[in-house]
DNA sequence: GTTAGGG
DNA sequence: CCCTAAC
């Protein structure tokens, strides 16, 4: 067994200018599985996804131990964010599945080659917790590999990143890409001490325009209770604000408070503010921040453990893929719904794909909303075969985006997310599952090239990387040849279902087309449908007569579309009222009002 | 394995 | 015609 470790892909964010650390640092985070010899896999998209259930199930425990230390840097909203979620066991909970792990800082300029890999420290003492403001990191960090020391919410804490991170670096040998903390304990009520903070820089109106940084910063902790150490003005004051008034929708350029409202030259917010209570706010905390269990005590809040409930929540907020286009902090309140809906429907793998798609498009784009990256959006091996993928850099793409710094515009890389999953090692089923399919659907079509592309295909599956090989199996697999529906098919059909059916496409198939071996149930079930469709456009075309815009098709016979509306008709109110009727009479009488089209 | 329904 | 959830 292993250990379940989450992560998840995020961009570093720089918010300090002055650092000589390029903002195209990376960190990829990844959910991966401790083995027992302490190597990491990949974690799959079911685990990904049983982590998720995980949480959701402590989230509504009322004994609760087991929290989300969610860290992550918020950035401006035209940039992409970082969000980092950390799962953190209390002390001394031994079922904890789950660890913080940052896997890795990876360089995307320098590293191209490397792939996040992790080591968790499981044993990392409890009074390590240390803070490490990201902007720090790059400076001592970067020699090895820029291991990240666990993000803790420290008052005044900059200055102890010296002192801590480096026996945080020195408790795992700086192994290759990777170096992580895994804070396993529960965070030390001191965390929180002695830090009470300065509301009275709340208090009337606020001008946070005219904050210094330190300021700002200290707004922020009395805002929402968690120190930062962001230094970015910008998003210090629109964090700010937006957890005075409760609104994700904070004018830019204007970040004057006033009595819980954004006062600007519009003067359009009028959300009332939920001072304390925006500590549930989906708001990334800054990778540099951790918020311990007790941490709601020492602010004297009483929505303690249901804001870090919600707090645990905030990575969830890229499952709910609905948001996509809504700024990232509008996911509070899905988060905050009553968990009454059921599970809902697993998407589709198409679905899955075309989100791929968007998140891709999306990342081009200029807003970068985050987005649901946990494991099930991802697990489509389709959705891997994207053009831009760079099977070379597990879960990076080649999307970049251009960033200017210093003067300097360089290509930065989108991070949209990890590998899906690790290796599939039921990828062979997985091919012949493909395998099979394109053979049942072709199986009468006796096509040689048919068998050789299928051949190929089972070749493709000895490869390991499953995104190539899907990527060449899609591009292999030959669409069935079209074959245009016939007269006496269409004839053949609706006598068939005339006859048993609509529904009993097996049986149609079997019966009626026995002959046409390329016309599989499916097809007459969909050829039905079409059929349907046409029949009922008929009908209201008749009472609006328009030509038909319609020339590609071979236009079916007036009479058989009224047939098929017929039995339709029949077949829907059979279902209804004449199920006995439908019982005692095999043959309905339309049919006999016009000869089968049976030959 | 079959069907339904979205694509 | 393809794909896949649901049955």
């Amino acid at each position: 067994m292993g250990t379940l470790v989450d992560t998840e892909i995020n961009r570093d964010y720089n918010a300090d200018a002055s650092s000589s650390q390029p903002v195209a640092d990376t960190v990829v985070y990844q959910l991966v599985r401790v083995e027992d010899d302490g190597s990491l896999v990949p974690a799959t998209v079911d685990e990904v996804m049983e982590a998720e259930n995980l949480l959701e199930d402590d989230k509504n425990e009322a004994s609760q131990v087991e929290i989300t230390i969610h860290t992550g840097r918020q950035m401006p909203d035209e940039d992409i964010s970082l969000k980092k979620s950390d799962l953190e066991s209390s002390e001394g909970v031994s079922h904890s599945k789950f660890n913080a792990v940052e896997l890795s800082k990876l360089n995307s300029k320098v590293q191209e080659e490397s792939l996040p890999l992790a080591q968790a420290l499981n044993n990392s003492p409890k009074n390590e917790d240390v803070a490490s403001p990201l902007n720090n990191h790059c400076d001592h960090l970067n020699v090895c590999n820029e291991k990240l020391a666990p993000k803790t919410d420290y008052a005044q804490s900059t200055s102890l990143i010296d002192n801590h991170a480096a026996p945080l670096g020195s408790g795992e040998t700086c192994s290759e890409h990777v170096n992580e903390a895994v804070t396993n304990g529960s965070l030390d009520s001191e965390t929180c001490s002695n830090l009470m903070p300065d509301f009275s820089i709340l208090k009337g109106e606020i001008h946070l325009d005219s904050l210094t940084i330190r300021e700002l910063q200290e707004a922020f902790r009395a805002t929402f209770g968690r120190q930062t150490s962001v230094k970015d003005k910008l998003w210090l004051k629109r964090r700010i604000a937006m957890g005075l008034t409760n609104s994700c929708d904070i004018p830019s350029g204007s970040f004057t408070i006033k009595d819980n409202k954004i006062v600007s030259k519009h003067d359009t917010e009028e959300v009332p503010c939920r001072l304390q209570a925006s500590n549930s706010e989906a708001v990334p905390l800054s990778n540099d921040q951790v918020t311990a269990p007790i941490y709601d005590n020492c602010q004297g809040s009483p929505s303690s453990l249901a804001n870090q409930a919600e707090d645990q929540q905030v990575p969830s907020c890229k499952r709910n893929r609905e948001t996509i286009l809504e700024y990232d902090v509008k996911s509070e309140d899905i988060n905050e719904e009553p968990c009454a809906s059921k599970r809902v429907r697993k998407p589709t793998k198409r679905y899955i794909e075309e989100l791929s798609d968007f998140e891709a498009r999306e990342c081009t784009g200029k807003i970068f909303t985050p987005a649901r990256i946990s494991g099930h959006f991802h697990s489509s091996p389709k959705s891997i075969a994207r053009p831009t993928h760079d099977s070379g850099l597990q879960g990076k793409t080649s999307v970049t985006r251009q960033e200017s710094v210093g003067g300097f515009t360089v290509q930065v890389p989108y991070v949209c997310r990890v590998r899906r999953q690790r290796p599939r090692k039921s990828f062979m089923t997985f091919m012949n599952f493909v395998d099979s399919e394109s053979e049942k659907r072709d199986q009468e079509n006796f096509d040689i090239d048919e068998r050789d592309v299928q051949h190929d295909m089972a070749d493709i599956g000895e490869d390991n990387s499953d995104d190539s090989a899907y990527a060449k199996l899609k591009g292999s697999i030959k669409r069935k040849h079209h074959r245009a529906w016939t007269l006496c098919e269409v004839l053949k059909l609706v006598d068939g279902v005339a006859r048993y059916g609509a529904g009993k496409w097996s049986e149609i198939k079997r019966i009626a087309f026995a002959s046409y071996t390329y016309r599989t149930s499916v097809d007459l079930k969909d050829k039905w449908r079409n059929l349907l469709r046409a029949s009922f456009a008929l009908k209201t075309t008749e009472k609006a007569p328009k030509i038909s815009r319609k020339p590609s098709s071979l236009p079916i016979p007036i009479p058989i579309l009224m047939r098929v509306r017929e039995l339709a008709e029949m077949h829907s109110k059979a279902g209804i009222d004449f199920s006995p009727r439908k019982v005692a009479g095999e043959v309905p009488t339309v049919l006999k009002e016009k000869g089968t089209g049976f030959l």
